[in-house]
DNA sequence: CAAGGTAATATGTCTAGACATATGAGCTGT
DNA sequence: ACAGCTCATATGTCTAGACATATTACCTTG
């Protein structure tokens, strides 16, 4: 997915040699980078060159970094100032309202061979496929159906995603790098009405979302929201283009 | 809105003059800015410390560069590179059907003093209300209701809307900095249903945006897309939090 | 006049230092 | 124990240069 410009210069360089070992989970969130010293002895370079290479890590905010203390791995940004779509439990509690979360099914399974968008979400290995339905005050808030790559996030098949939401679990433990998400409107069908609890026919917005890691597809979920009961904030500003 | 970090480094103080100078409409888009030599003189610092000013504003896309030639106010971007929504001709067009345009209305009026949004998006000015059905193929593809803020875009007055959408219009005449979508799923009202073309209760995709210029607010438009004929997409990276 | 070579120039990258500043660690005195 | 002080240290900012590179402008030659 994400082709990133093959990296020329020195600074570009040892800024791809640490963003790598930060995407490959080598160095996980909250683990401390060399510091600069041991950068520019490593690179053989002046100071500047290593912290024009971090100075773009910072921006991207994959790093933070603490005077007299050092650099560290950024933890995993809940929201993103891009689109501020939290999680969903968080936009539950964040309106004052108590979060419960029924799941409905969770199963791993053999991504579908007439499918290449599962198969490349695969990427060789199984997926685990999970449904689940978010409340809030005990009515139902959002439907979700989501695939994991099991072989980007093994640990996925660990989890307990009765107790925390998948998507919640995913973002505390896997750093992502890119997002795609497809919003549309559709009018609920029979089933979608019986589990939301509204009428058939109403007005449901439809968000999906397929994240990656660098180049690693991660998940593809979807999510349904009653019309009435949900709006989507996104905030921004313009970005250089690609 | 946005409250900017008050500059405090050199750097960040050339960066602060220069954006300003771009934002405020001084400097237009393909205006050539000072050569880093002039900047250093009018500073008094050394060239790394404007060429760090000048390469934050690269990355934020309001300059391009190009040796040997200069530095030059980049033009405004249709489409973001963060929430793929280019304006609805371009959508239509890219789609490949043929992008009509039937303006509804188009009229000069005070902000509502019992709407604070209204006022502050005046600015103390007027505002000026367009209405417009975007089509596709002839068939009604959106439905448009826009303020603009006289006070912060004086021209528009004087464009003619029958010919250019008022989104098209302004993306290519006003840089903007910041903008926040707010959507939603409904189900169509009858009058919406009869413009649209639709069957009443059918879903629809809202979509309302404001849009900022620095701290100017510049325009408000809510738009309507039948919900089975339109989907959003939108990709982005994770940012640095606010 | 057209083709090709050359010099001028603005940006791109990098260096080896400098001083400033925040902050953790350790020491000290009560 | 505890408050307060000093010191070491990693980052933050900046400098005054250097050489590289892309591109334009100009000049030369056929």
């Amino acid at each position: 997915m994400t082709d990133r410009a093959e990296p020329v210069t020195l600074h570009e360089r040892i800024r791809a040699e640490i963003e790598d070992r930060i995407l490959t989970g080598a160095w996980k969130p909250g683990h401390r980078i060399p510091y600069e010293h041991e950068l520019t002895a490593q690179f053989g370079c002046a100071r500047m060159t290593v912290n024009k290479a971090i100075a773009s890590l910072v921006d991207a905010g994959l790093i933070v970094r603490r005077r007299r203390v050092g650099s560290f791995v950024a933890q995993p940004r809940i929201h993103s100032a891009v689109l501020d779509i939290p999680d969903i439990q968080g936009e539950v509690t964040a309106r004052g309202a108590a979060y419960g979360l029924r799941l409905l099914s969770c199963r791993r399974r053999k991504p579908m061979r007439n499918q290449p968008e599962e198969l490349k979400l695969a990427g060789g290995g199984d997926l685990l496929a999970v449904c689940c339905l978010h409340l809030a005050d005990g009515r139902p808030f959002a439907l979700e159906d989501r695939q994991i790559s099991l072989a980007a996030v093994p640990e996925a098949e660990a989890a307990d995603f009765s107790v925390t939401a998948p998507g919640t679990w995913l973002l505390g433990h896997v750093p992502w790098t890119e997002a795609e998400h497809r919003i549309a409107a559709i009018n609920a069908d029979a089933e979608t009405a019986r589990l939301l609890a509204i009428a058939e026919g109403a007005a449901c917005l439809s968000l999906e979302r397929r994240t990656w890691r660098g180049d690693r597809h991660i998940t593809h979920v979807a999510q349904l929201f009653p019309g009435e009961s949900y709006d989507l904030i996104a905030r921004f500003t313009p970005r250089g283009g690609e």
